[in-house]
DNA sequence: CCTGCCATGTGAGCCGCGCCACAGCGCCCG
DNA sequence: CGGGCGCTGTGGCGCGGCTCACATGGCAGG
């Protein structure tokens, strides 16, 4: 009884999955008994740079940061994954060990999919295997661009447009303005950009007082966007 | 006559290259028959960040860099192709405006085959799209491995670094040492590391008073790998 | 309730490295 | 052959941002 259960919400979860929503029902299901379940509390590695990887999940509730760490501890965040996204792609695709680290930062459930269920699908469905190629292009994209950021720009830009990037994924409009779903440490913000804590801070508060962010219990607020874009787009 | 030559020609270059060498030999002539040759000067602009672009190229003959600037003149390099290599891969597979320049560094042949006559054969045959996507995967890899390193490392890791790169593309083996077989101005040497000219001097000479490297008619010499190796993990 | 512990605020100092300035030097071109 | 231009070699200055050090305040656990 709760296996059928727990299948049907599995079918369910991948039907809403932009990667395989395509898929004939029948494939899908096929996929959804083979996928296994986990959880992972707050905080739990789910996979390490450097392990063998030959899965990919899919987030069906909480969030994952993707991040590696220098030799000297520094950490740096590469993306923060949503429900309904997807990680682990590129490991499970060219066969190589992960490339960061995969840490849960909410109370998390995962789909999990092993190359040896995926890879017979994505030979067998041309349009699949495109669209996979996309999302590798996107993440391509994503990381040059981040590069050029950090090569390019001085700290206050970069850390405008990291918070306009964490408006795109996690903005909701509220009364004040374009409110920040996501509960994230001056820390990590300074991870995520690479940056130290202490110039985020000085960062957030300057702001703060020129009116152009807000702080809500905990949860940053943006409430003028154009001077975001300014500080954005500012020197170069 | 001649147009029978340069089809011939095309064949060769086409079942040289590891992406399209598994390909049935009628079918990669097909698609040598449809793919146009171009001849690029030294210095010439290939494409431009931000082009509509539905072609990728293959080199035939010389090199091209793929590089990016910042709004204030600042250039940074992401990589340069050598003969045989692929350039223009993923504003083909993804239909979006090219995210980088392309320029010729010295006088360089291209192939240039274009989405329309590439989609079909990747689709119909899965074995290439997969050898695209492991394209993709690497490509990321290196990108993510420049970002971190460009966080993580200070200048003389990261100098050194790029110095094994060049030395995995473009090392030949000589009496002296590694030797790298191409010409880059230290300007160049800097923007493929994200440093200035000036401090990639600086550091030249310190490692040839070393005897770590050594300058051979503008060329560089790779004498002690393992002291390189030190510098490049160095540090943290 | 007291005690840590973790996140936030803020100032002082230091340092890597970019930027500027200038001096030789080979090379191409008129 | 002379003049300019691009590359190389070096020194000094300045600054952005990291490090360190410490104060504060909320929150959990004994």
């Amino acid at each position: 009884m709760t296996a059928i259960r727990i299948n049907f919400d599995k079918d369910l979860v991948l039907a809403g999955h932009f990667l395989l929503k395509h898929l004939e029902r029948e494939e899908r299901h096929r996929l959804a008994t083979a996928a296994r379940l986990s959880h992972h509390p707050r905080g739990a590695m789910i996979f390490q740079k450097g392990d063998p990887g030959d899965s990919m999940m899919a987030v069906i509730r909480g969030r994952v940061k993707i991040c590696c760490h220098s030799m000297d501890g520094k950490e740096l965040v590469l993306s923060i994954i949503n429900k309904g996204g997807l990680f682990g792609e590129i490991a499970l695709l060219d066969g190589e060990p992960r490339t960061a680290d995969a840490v849960a930062l909410e109370e998390t459930d995962l789909l999990v999919l092993d190359r040896s269920q995926l890879m017979p699908v994505l030979t067998a469905r041309p349009d699949l295997a495109f669209r996979v190629i996309s999302v590798l292009c996107k993440r391509l994209r994503q990381t040059s661009e981040h590069l050029e950021d950090t090569l390019f720009l001085e700290a206050s830009s970069r850390f405008a447009r990291a918070l306009k990037r964490l408006a795109d994924a996690f903005g909701k409009p509220g009364p004040e303005g374009l409110r920040l779903d996501i509960k994230l440490s001056q820390q990590q913000l300074g991870c995520l950009v690479g940056v130290s804590r202490e110039s985020v801070n000085k960062l957030l508060n300057e702001w703060q007082r020129a009116g152009v962010i807000e702080m809500d219990a905990g949860y940053i607020v943006i409430r003028d966007t154009n001077a975001l874009d300014d500080i954005a787009d500012s020197c170069g």
